[in-house]
DNA sequence: TTGTAGGCGTTATCAG
DNA sequence: CTGATAACGCCTACAA
């Protein structure tokens, strides 16, 4: 195993020199810089991250809490994983997964917390290292998350755009904040558009959707487009729409929100807002571990623009457009 | 913070002996371990990760490999991931996620690899660390999985016991030893029920088990059940038998296989074999542990029992069923 | 069975 | 700007 000490040697420096072009190279004259980094690439050096941290008295270590049901999850979460790992190691962080509500805070650095609810905010608030949510939220936490608002207005300028006489916006029946600002993004739009608002909310299941529509079916005359808040809610609008034997997309148009796996597992293929959610990992990761390089600082929050995918639950408006 | 030194002091011991009370209980009398468990209790101490690394020179820290391109991973990886990293937690180790094919081996203790095909058995038999694959394999490779062929038998018999005349295998058009299993379950309660075996393969997407069906339609006659290598393949079979607006489960007869999400998500529910996919991750990290422990020596494998799960894409015989 | 000394690889601190 | 020294908390090896 290659060490500090060998890399000083070969550079004939001292250790801390070698340690201080890592950590602070801000302190050390180019030249020597030049050497040590020379003798580390030759010697292929990689730091030890276990000394590392037991000098800094860190553990390198980031916990990700999931606070929803895991069988309730999106399955985009592995996505989610994948980002916040790649930050993560990148700066030597290595990761440790607590679902099924176990409150123990355990040992590590930071905590990254997704599906955060109201009745949350209390413990989370008690929490000392530094944390991140995944997902808005009105408490003041530091957040990463798609621009939701944003997400509503895509979709419901686009089901306008094609020409949809009636635009329905199928929540989530949560009062929580993503949900409020995909609800307030088609709002908007739609008051631009002079058409009356018209929201219904529903459990985040396929089947309660297909339910609700399938109960309601006359209150949806033909030219309707579907504007849902997720991938689950679409493909139970489309399976109601579907056993009535309306077509789709010519009478009714039907819209996600998510954009992975799911969009692509029904038939005809969901049009959907994407959200990278691999990138918003990478974003998290990012915004934890400089949160705790800055003892805890405040970093606020970051939305990414979602993208519109345009595919075979809404009409085309001719032209060529990707599938 | 707690250290050993703290204990020590308090049980009016060395170091050295807590040491002992942690790792080598069996080398110290009763008397002692009893002081220092009561003093560890009393200063809730907790082990520092990093220190012990450094002095054994590990990393603590597993990375967990995924070859399949990660858009046609199974939402169940998410609960793979869980159990793998509560079983690492609980010897205090943290996890890296890696995909992309990004060969980097990195820094660690040992490896869980997944979707491991023909192609990756060269590089990864140079690996020196510890490996678990997840999934099983002919190469000798200790792994952990499913028992596949057990789960074959469970749902063609089950398929065969509701009276269904024409049992079809539809299998995923891999050379691999899963897939195999999955196939010699099958044949084999074929058999033995003097049935003929007829197995058609395709691609693990949903739209091409769909389009298989639809084009061979006519192969498939009333009273024909289908016993799918995945939930995927399930999905798509289902839709097209629907869009021949013929009777599920009357007419026929569908089972998936995986368990975890996409049964839930269609409708009707899926009858599938469930594979309890956290159980599996816990195991792997287990072995992957012990392997570690014991500097590498070969595991074996470890095959865990599917369930089989009845919904409404086959007939009841009666009775009442859970759902 | 228990204790002592030394080292694991890194970084903070202070001196030059 | 660079270097020597002393931690960081735990474990191995050896001594008692």
């Amino acid at each position: 195993m290659v060490t500090l000490a060998d890399v000083a040697r070969r550079a004939n420096v001292s250790k801390m020199t070698v340690s201080r072009v890592i950590n602070h190279p801000e302190q050390v004259t180019d030249e020597l810089k030049k050497l040590v980094f020379a003798a580390m690439h030759e010697l292929d050096y990689r730091p030890n991250v276990a000394a590392k941290a037991l000098a800094k008295n860190r553990t390198q270590i980031v916990k990700f809490f999931i606070l929803e049901e895991i069988s309730t999850v999106e399955p985009y979460y592995m996505n989610l994983l994948l980002g916040i790992s790649l930050a993560l190691s990148r700066h030597q962080y290595s990761l440790q997964l607590v679902a099924n509500n176990s409150f123990d805070l355990g040992v590590c650095d930071g905590y990254i917390i997704t599906g955060m609810r109201k009745s949350d905010y209390e413990w989370i608030s008690r929490i000392e290292k530094p944390v991140i949510l995944f997902g808005e939220n009105l408490y003041g936490y530091d957040f990463v998350d798609t621009n939701n608002k944003k997400g509503g207005m895509l979709s419901t300028r686009y089901a306008l755009s094609l020409g949809y006489d009636k635009v329905v916006f199928v929540g989530i029946d949560l009062k929580e904040a993503f949900e409020y600002s995909r609800e307030r993004g088609y709002i908007q739009v739609m008051q631009e558009s002079l058409k009356e608002p018209e929201i219904v909310r529903v459990e985040n299941h396929s089947h309660k959707s297909q339910e609700m529509l399938q109960k309601n079916w006359e209150k949806y005359p033909k030219n309707t487009a579907f504007v849902c808040a997720s991938d689950r809610i679409a493909v139970g609008i489309e399976r109601a729409i579907q056993e009535k034997g309306a077509n789709i997309p010519d009478d009714y148009g039907i819209i996600g929100y998510d954009g992975i796996f799911l969009d692509q597992v029904v038939s005809p293929r969901l049009t959907t807002i994407r959200q990278d959610v691999a990138k918003l990992g990478e974003i998290c990761g990012e915004m934890l571990l400089n949160k705790i390089e800055q003892k805890g600082k405040k970093q606020g929050f970051k939305l990414l623009d979602p993208m519109l995918v345009k595919r075979e639950t809404t009409r085309r408006k001719g032209g060529s457009e990707k599938s």
